[in-house]
Order: structure tokens, then sequence, then C-alpha cells
DNA sequence: TACATTAATGCAAACGATTGCAAAATAACT
DNA sequence: AGTTATTTTGCAATCGTTTGCATTAATGTA
């Protein structure tokens, strides 16, 4: 077997020239006369030659790497389970790798400035990703200040300074509650969890519901999964006190849960202690919402847009030109879950 | 504002040593004294220090990286998309994240042995975890004579070397269908494209199908996403052509749109035309099935064991430890989507 | 042929860390 | 204090690239 060849050095005693030349060669430099240039990429591809990329790295200051990185604020926040955020993950790694960019995907518990920040000292990252905005935004001022390419999905900070791409929370709150009031409903319950992201999906509901002269409930606390929704729909139905005719879920997953937790419920029971009927809708239009039966009713969060437009605008930054927060189109799909209270 | 500190070199004249010394501290070497150590760490954290990941890769001649590799066959291949397959790098992701690795993300549209290879010779990553076994196992073959460190997703080919985890697909295909066989269905048809993973399912149905002396049907071939198992139900329901008691699905994505798709089927008819209902059993566990209505029954393949078991055995490898293949146990899961028939 | 241009190559200095070995500082022991 | 053993520190080479500058080869012109 031949000896391996690992490095530039190999190649240049290899071709018989020097490791400039080498080098030169394979970025395709025009310094480099069209008849060495394609004698060694040709040798190269046949010594299965490939640049250290590490070595490479060093030398050109940079990482040709994005982190995207799931901030994760609590035990209950999984951000690695979510099905919507995976989805926008797949949707990154995509893009990333069309870019010739690699991704490095990594979870993060303990949340704070240092650790994103590191990215870019370590020279880890180009740019970096965030997901899970929650309470404390003061951590991203920072990394604005020092003109770190970055960009957050989640909801815009007036306040704040650094870039976000998200769909706008407050309208979503609002649009769902205001079709399921269209739909007949009187007595509309919002749930799910308090974060910053989604205590404007709670802002929208309390709005449209004054607006149409309705009162506004206090929230049923709900975390983003499946399980929980149906934990905690079962247990207000096992009370007696699941006495809504609407729900506005804060995701797909608690709605299906909850949905779930009706049927599991009411197949117990015979009609005359059946709990009634209620429309819901959900948040994000994940992909099996359309597929569920009924299907969802939900406040579409565009992924394929919403991964695109983070990857562009954090190369806008990379590029140093002007990158500004986007807000996707907040869009109401309407399907049949929200027609379950007629259809009774 | 403070000169930024950011090299060994920075901070030895910080600390008023050499360059040795802090490189020294900082790894907590006992070659330094404890008092200087303790010093130089404090400094270091002071001025918001931290090691440069490449040049350190570079001189230690590791990267401290793990690739995760989705193989895209063909077009239908949207490894991105598969809910089963996103969770699975969820549960990687974290686990790396405990072993203080980074994750890398790809997904190669062109699976070829050089490009996997290229994440050593590059040195960009220490290990590979792969998904998308498809029909050329001679791929892995290679790596695994050049003893790199790598792990596949997928079924165990005998003849084969590299290190595969899974499940036993054949088992999971013959579980499937004698469940449905033990619920009394006789029509029994299996739903799925053919792969390397999948075609072991099919066979696996076929064998208790013979086994029960009932006669396998030939496949129904649908790519795995909710909306293809939804339109080839569609369409066979609409030519009157699907004429079966019971469905093996290779995912529960396909059950799922298959669920749907005959429901909306019977919804447009009355009575006298509806198809009549069918058990269906799918594929994968994925967390959604357990939330459907009616609730899907499935062969459950494990994702947080199987992550943690991918993880394990690549830390194997590198370690220069034996690592063999592992099966995960196939279990099936029953629930109600399997029951439909009796229902009816 | 001699000289000026232009094209093609090579030299050597970075990039920022780690580490074997030598040197300096400190401690231990007569 | 003088010598030896031990602890602490520093020097300098190395990892594999890229690139400004100097050098050599090739071409053009008179």
């Amino acid at each position: 077997m031949v000896k391996k060849v690992s490095t530039l050095s190999d190649m240049a005693k290899l071709a018989g020239v020097s490791e400039s030349t080498v080098s030169r060669a394979l970025s395709n430099s025009k310094l480099i006369s069209v008849k060495t240039r394609e004698r060694i990429q040709a040798l190269a591809k046949e010594a299965n030659f490939s640049i250290n990329t590490t070595a490479r790295n060093l030398r050109l200051q940079k990482s040709n790497t994005i982190a995207v990185v799931l901030l994760i604020h609590s035990e209950n926040d999984q951000s690695t389970t979510d099905p919507f955020i995976l989805r926008l993950l797949g949707v990154i790694a995509d893009e990333l790798t069309k870019m010739g960019y690699d991704m490095l995907l990594a979870s993060h518990t303990q949340p704070d400035e240092q650790s994103l920040k590191n990215y870019f000292d370590s020279k880890r990252a180009d740019g970096v990703i965030v997901f899970g905005q929650g309470n404390d935004p003061a951590i991203f001022e920072n990394l604005t200040n020092n003109n770190k390419p970055f960009v957050v999905w989640g909801t815009k900070d007036p306040k704040a300074r650094y870039v976000t791409v998200g769909t706008d929370n407050r309208l979503g709150g609002q649009l769902a509650t205001e079709h399921l009031i269209e739909q007949g409903c009187k007595n509309i319950v919002y749930a799910g969890h308090m974060t910053i992201e989604t205590e404007l999906r709670y802002q929208g509901y309390q709005e449209a519901m004054s607006k149409a002269l309705l009162s506004p409930a206090p929230l049923i606390d709900v975390h983003f999964t499946y399980q929980d929704g149906y934990n905690v729909a079962t247990a207000l139905l096992q009370e007696g006190e699941f006495n809504f005719d609407g729900v506005v879920a804060a995701s797909d997953t608690i709605a299906l849960g909850m949905l779930k937790a009706f049927n599991d419920f009411n197949a117990t029971k015979d009609d005359t202690e059946k709990a009634p009927a209620f429309s819901i809708v959900g948040y994000d239009d994940i992909e099996v919402a359309k597929f569920t039966h009924p299907s969802l009713t939900t406040i579409r969060q565009n992924t394929q847009a919403g991964g695109k437009r983070l990857v562009e605008l954090l190369f806008k930054q990379i590029n140093k030109a002007e990158a500004h927060s986007f807000e996707l189109e907040t869009q109401l799909i309407e399907r049949d879950s929200s027609k379950l209270r007629i259809a009774k």
C-alpha cells in the first residue's frame, strides 16, 4: 500500500513542487499555471488528499462553522424534544450545508452570556443561532455590542438591539382567539407556560377577548409537551373544572395532548356524563397537525421560511452587512379542531 | 476599556509569566504551583479568556467533535423532516454535550465513501455517526478497514463488519403482522418503501403471513412521510382498491397519513358507500403516536436508548476498545389503531 | 544577443496552542 | 554555608495551512 498522503508537504513531495504551490493549486489560484494546477488537483484526488480543516481555520482565523445553541431554561424546557424546534433545526442544517458551512449543535442548561461569547472567543464558530430567548434578553445585549454575528429565534423586543426572527406572537394569540369567537365560543381559555415569547400570545388572547367584551380567564399553566397537555387537561376534566368551549393552546403539542385527554375521558363515561365538546386552536403548525383526527386548527410558524431567514440574517452580519430583525407571516390555518363545538 | 486578551501570550503578559505556564495553569497541571495556578485561573476568568479551540485541536491532533451525517439517498428520503430521526438527533446532541464533545450535523445528498472519509482526513471529526444505511454497505466497509471510529444507525448486516445500532427489523415486521392476525385480520398488506432496513420488515411480514397460512400481498410503495401515506391511501380508496382489513406500515408517519386518508374519505360518503374500517400498526413509536385518535399501535424503536448506545459505541472505538453492534429491544406497543376492525 | 516584462514558483513567517527538555528557584539535608 | 534533591518555570519546536515578498523561468522586444 502506498504511504498515506496527509499533509501539504506530503503532497509537495509527491508532486515535486513546494507546499505553497500545492496550496495555491488546490485553491485554484491563477498564480499557478493551468498545467501544474490540473496536474496537482488530479494527483490530490488520486491520493485521497484533503486539506486539514483545523490548520486551515487556524491560519485563516475563521471556523467555517455556525453554532446552533439551544438554551434550556428549566427542567420542563425540552427543546431537544419539541417537534417544532427539531424541524427548524433540520431546515437550518440543510441551509448551512448548502452554504458550505458546518453546523455545530449544542444545548446549554445554564444559559449565560459567557458560554455564548465563548463560541466566538474560542473561535469555534463564525456565528451563532440561538433558540430559547428566555426572560433575560440582557444576555444577548452584550454580544450585540461586541458586534458578534448572531441571531435569535423569537420575539422582537423593541428595547433590544439584537436580531431576531419569529412570528408576531401577539397577533398569533389574537388571531387564534378571534377565530374561536367567530366560531361562537364564549368561554375561552389560554393554555400554556409563560416565557417572553408566549406571554405575548397570552396578551393577544386577552386583547381579543376584551375587544369582544368577553372576560379573559386566568391561564392554564401547561408545559410544551403532548404529555403535559394531556395530564393537565385530564386533571381538570376529572375535577369537573374543564368548563370551556374554546381553548387557545400555546403549542400544537399541548393542543393535541388536550384533545387526547378529552377523548380518553369521554370514552370512559356514558352519554349523560360526557364532557361537552370544545374548540381548540394550536400554535406552530407542526407537520402532524394536518394529519390528526380532528385535524388541528393552528397558527403557522413557517419553519422553512424561518430557518432560511435565520441563516440569511446571520450571514449578512458575518459579511458586515446590515441585518434587521424579521417577522414571519403570522397565519391562521383553519382546520377541524375549531369546528368541534359546532359539529356537536 | 481594557485591551482584549485573546491569546495565551496576552495572558502571559497579563500574568507576568510565560505562555507555557499559563497553558499548564489553565489545564490544571500539577507542574504549576497551586498558588500561581489559582491566580492565573482567576485572571483568565476575569479577562474572559478562553483557549482557542482551533489552535488547540491542531496541536493536539484531534477535533473534539463528532460528525453526525444524514445520507440522503433520494429526493424522497427526507431525513431532516422525519420526526423519528430528528428526535434521535436530539438525544445524540444531549449525550455529546454531556461528554464535552461538539456535534457537527450535516446532510449529504451524494452519499459516497470519500465524503465520509473526508471528515477524518480533514481532521474535522474524531468520529462519525451515520444515518441512512442505504443499499450500499460497501461504502462503510472501507472505513472499517481503516479503523475509523464510526457507527451506523440501522440493521446489522451479518456480512459486514461495521458497527450498527438498531432494532431487529425482521422481528418488528413479524410482531406487527402477528398482532394483526391475532386481531382477526385476514387480508393484511405491507405499506412502505424498500431500503435495506425496511426490506427486513417486509420479510418479517411475509414470514408471519405464511406461518398463519395467509397469502402475503405485494407491498404498497409509500415514502416515509405523512403526506405520502395520505396520498397513496387516498388514491387507493378512490379507486376502490383499498380492500385490506389490516395494514403493517413501515413508519408511524405513513400509518397516520393513511388513517387520515381513511377518515377524510369516509367523511365525504354516506353510510352505504363508506370504506370498511381496518387495523393498522405503525413503526418507530414517535412521541405523537400515543396522542393521536385513535392512538397508534406501533413497533417501538427506543430513541433514548438508541441515541445513548450510538454514542457509547462510538466512544468505545475512539478509545480503542472493542465495540460490537447492538440490537435494541424490539417491542410492540399495543394501542387503539389495531382494534379498529373489532370496534366496528 | 541583451534587456525588460510578465508569469510561475519557492521561502519563510505567521496563526495559537502544547510539551519535552533545560534552566532557575526553592526546599532539604549535612 | 555548601551541596543535593525537588519543585516551578521558561525556551523552542511542533501541528498543517496560507500568503507577502523574493526569486527564478519564460516570454517579448529592440
